[in-house]
DNA sequence: AATGAATGAGTTTTCATTCAT
DNA sequence: TATGAATGAAAACTCATTCAT
């Protein structure tokens, strides 16, 4: 009877709604379109009745919106303790890229994500009202990179006289940028390896302590 | 009947087309997502037939990615002009920071077209795919900041040893980053005015030569 | 573009619009009950593509709504021109009992229209508040009755000494008891024939001058 | 498992069943129309199981015949009683006269009735139906007519010389008919008055004995 | 006996595209 | 060349009914 928020933990899922979840990110990572997606498509892959996908969520918006935030938490959890194994703020830098090219070529999505921050669509705006809710903001994007930078700052491996907010906004924009670059210029392997190289460097020569 | 291609020259462009162009860049300033903008608002909207379009342009799609290319042309045309009468690389790249501001609070639409250059619909398929083509490619953004960045190499204000490429997408970078940072914190102004100054900074302090 | 509201006269109706409310009386006439009306089976009888239905109308509601007025007009009209002919408001009494018995068994449905003026589903409504509009009121079985119940009364074969209003009422009412009647016991012909007869003389007795 | 017919005493009806019958009740007097009722808005005001229903009944056409055969014998035995107390015909009228304007503005359902009564929906035609099985009919409204005006022929209030059962539909049928007027004028108080006491007056000329 | 999660057929509605005029 | 009426495939969503628990 209670709907489907978003803001549930992992462990309450109901099984149906797991599947619905995974359907999702599935045609995500087949590069369906946001527009395309149908219920009928979500409920299909997910193997499930149409009208189930109604007893748990309002709308397809809904559905779809609660069901990027998942993925995009799950992404954001695995990509944090990954990060965490890596012995400096150099390391994590390198790894992040190489995140986002695998993550660009498999098409899993990191991309589409970072671009949903932006979209105006109604499934976009609905997506950023739910990362509003407090309880999220922590698993997002912006977030785990403040928390990095605050880790890497009190190791002194990052200048502290510079705002937490802008060096988390600047290496989201340098990997978003990456990312078009991609987008563009994907064919070219050598291009693409100068190109991360020079966008590595650009984030130490900013924020990196020494040199 | 040769169908439109986008790309056609200013002058080249039939009545019609020209309306319809027009419609569509109005629907974009009212702020109607890509998904929700029908064959029927633009025609309507240009005052012309349904059946009209399609003597023109083969679908829907097609129309939309020629209007936008079109539209793009002709807003990075006119914001080439005015960074022209900038005095230097440092107004100029001001100058750039203004307008993204201006243009994300006045829906002027650059950062839809920012957008749209990492969108996986498919009318943001196509676009890219005519973006593609050598004679358009001039005006798209990447191109405009390459030529900025060219003359202000010649002028001794950037620094004549990081790749040209790397420096527009970087550039490029900061601004998308920047409206991002719009989207999710526009109602502080004075974070804002803090975070523009930040943006302006980082750009000047990588590729500025001295002060 | 501007949709039917049902106020257009008969010579002012596209055919396609004439085709539907055709396709409606028809369902009607098989008996099709309101609720089990649907678009498809509308537009199937009509011999019309289902978009061409919200071509003309904003849903179906509204497209029933208009039908049942339209029929309604028709029928009022057809029936006051048969009761002119009559040379008396006995006669012409006794031919609106035969018409609503006549109306009863071959379904053309006076009986569901005098229903759906006092039905609460939302074409009912919709129905009466299209009734409402002034130029439409004066075909609606009231207003009929008023107009012979006037010109009895100028001829002297009514009271004039009774509210002309209660006198239209009273005669509806007798008629809809009357079909109530038919609706419980219509299988018998003789108490039907003794029923008609003194409603028949309760209405003169009530209603005519002399005895 | 032998399902609920609708023939069932009072006090042979399941406690389950007593709920289902309440919860339709509880809707009609909400004014929802016979259309948009639902199953699960119907077990969900019960507050039991959806399943439960289709223990008891075989669809829910079935289940909401029987609910409003159920209310109606109970509402005509509360009416019948209320009658029974008053001094004579006339002052029986009266008292029906004005339990229908009550039963109108507070949607308490006597109308709905009436009108089910006519109604070509599934469930109005089991409805009658079931109010052709004998042993409920004697609880119907014009069954209920009948008495009062057997009982009122007995003590001499009423004309011998006419059918009973003329006089009942009569009866019904100006009742329906004073409800048709409150659907369409409802607004008007005096006017309300004035066809109300028309009205009475009517049945009394016709039926009562002398004055 | 009682439940309510699950289903999917069926409904209303939209809109890109066609084609007779 | 230009039109816009007509189409129908496909979408979102509802709800009577079933059945495993």
């Amino acid at each position: 009877m209670g709907k489907i928020t978003g803001a549930e933990k992992q462990d309450e899922l109901p099984e149906k709604v797991r599947l619905l979840y995974n359907a999702v990110l599935q045609l995500f990572e087949e590069g369906t379109d946001l527009a395309d997606i149908t219920v009928s498509s979500i409920t299909g892959k997910a193997g499930i009745g149409k009208g189930t996908a109604y007893d748990y969520f309002d709308s397809k918006e809904e559905l779809v919106a609660c069901a990027l935030l998942y993925v995009m938490t799950q992404m954001t959890e695995k990509l944090l303790k990954m990060l965490e194994t890596k012995e400096n703020f150099g390391e994590q830098m390198a790894c992040l890229l190489d995140w986002v090219e695998k993550s660009f070529f498999e098409r899993n999505c990191l991309n589409r994500f970072l671009h949903l921050l932006t979209d105006n669509s109604s499934i976009g705006q609905l997506l950023r009202q739910k990362v509003d809710a407090k309880e999220i903001e922590q698993h997002m994007p912006m977030m785990l990179f403040q928390r990095l930078l605050k880790k890497a700052a009190s190791d002194g491996e990052v200048r502290t006289d510079i705002s937490l907010e802008y060096m988390a906004y600047t290496i989201y924009s340098r990997l978003a940028g990456y990312v078009t670059f991609l987008y563009i210029e994907k064919q070219e392997r050598e291009k693409r390896e100068k190109m991360r190289m020079l966008v590595y460097q650009g984030i130490m020569k900013e924020f990196a302590v020494e040199g």
